[in-house]
DNA sequence: TGTACATCAGTGAACGCGCGTTCACTGATGTAC
DNA sequence: TGTACATCAGTGAACGCGCGTTCACTGATGTAC
């Protein structure tokens, strides 16, 4: 990894090459040592290896830089639910728990991103991009939804983005309370994989959404 | 209210009197201002009118204060669901669903108190006390649990432990990204109240808890 | 009831530190001709 | 191909500021006798 330094083409000299790309792994990696809330943009320039003032050719402020690691985590988690999501293969409901355990396992492994992105504060109002990459991670989840409301009869087809939603809060629920890598997080009698994915499966029996009915292994 | 002040004898002059709450009040109002990252134990001594160096004989540090702050939350968090929960009057699932609408009120009206408790990052493995104020709270969710699982017969009867864990995720999900007062939080087509409302029935309805089978109400 | 004393909970001055931010500057790069 | 120049992306010194923390201290309180 050559983030945290100069560029491929090696490091010339004055001009960093990719700082912008290198003070957000430098705000992540600090993110990952000591949360949100202990980090600094003199500290990020410290670990990009450059002045104390370069950074405010790329970023308006600290929030600024919080941002935009939060809007590359956004990013990376729509990239890794679509992974799982894979096109609802091989069934569209097996396909669907594999995004929920995705999710986790990002709140898991990148503990840094997911910080800057729900807990960091940053205002949605001033950040509308940080916003956008939101919504279309939550996309990924919605369409999975919408492929799997319209096998059931049209009578009792649950709205998808209801579902969608209810989904969400759940895995990030769990995510927050138990599914982080840090010792601010409670302890279970299962894993957080577990406890998702059982109650996913409660929650679209209770759409009419179940095993046996044709709906998920229909595809 | 007399908490950031003296006491109802009166400020007594060189002692406070009541100081210890005085600054988990004044660092509840700058969180509620600012954010859980945007207050100093010098601020929470300044609103307090106190010299800087007092916090220093009723906490450790910044994060002792913190850590007073969420353990009042959860304390008043606790007290707000045993309220909601009104031993499960007029029929435990009206009483469950009140105690969801109790959480959600909480984490909207207390916006201070959640973000200590749920954001802050305080490490619970030094803070003991807290993690088992966490636990009282959960018990009052998990006792209401116990009451709805009870009523099913026994052959079907689904681990109220996972059903409560459930709900809690799902309640604090929706808390977590809807219904904070702050302006880092999405926008709904309906409210979050709503939302979970719907999402819990679905759940229960799932666990073969309906409205109509006589669980709910025959309380 | 009065006095002496231990303890408690504050003061306020002092310190070093690192942060955020500005500023004139300068080295590197790209391009027009 | 060479030169002049505009632009870009850095430097590094400087500044004021507020924070965390320590220290000897002192005013208030409670209590033993």
């Amino acid at each position: 990894m050559s983030w945290t330094g100069p560029g491929d083409r090696g490091r010339r000299g004055y001009h960093h090459g990719n700082l912008r790309e290198a003070l957000i792994a430098a705000a992540l990696d600090l993110i990952g040592q000591k949360g949100a809330a202990g980090f600094t943009f003199a500290e990020a320039a410290r670990a990009a290896g450059v002045s104390a003032a370069a950074p405010y050719r790329h970023f308006r402020d600290r929030d600024d830089l919080m941002a935009g690691v939060a809007r590359l985590g956004f990013e990376k988690l729509e990239a890794a639910l679509t992974h799982a999501w894979d096109e609802g293969r091989p069934d569209a409901l097996a396909a669907f728990e594999r995004v929920g355990k995705a999710y986790l396992a990002f709140a898991r492994e990148e503990t840094a991103s997911y910080a800057a992105m729900f807990e960091a504060g940053v205002p949605l109002d001033s950040h509308p991009e940080l916003l956008q990459a939101g919504e279309r991670a939550f996309a990924v989840l919605r369409h999975a939804s919408d492929v799997l409301c319209a096998r059931l009869p049209k009578a009792n087809r649950p709205p998808s983005l209801m579902m969608a939603l209810h989904v969400w809060s759940m895995s990030h629920g769990i995510a927050s309370l138990f599914a982080r890598g840090d010792p601010a997080r409670r302890k279970l009698p299962m894993t957080a994989e577990d406890l998702l994915e059982a109650g996913v499966l409660v929650y679209l029996r209770g759409l009419g959404i179940g095993l046996d009915d044709g709906a998920g292994r229909a595809g």
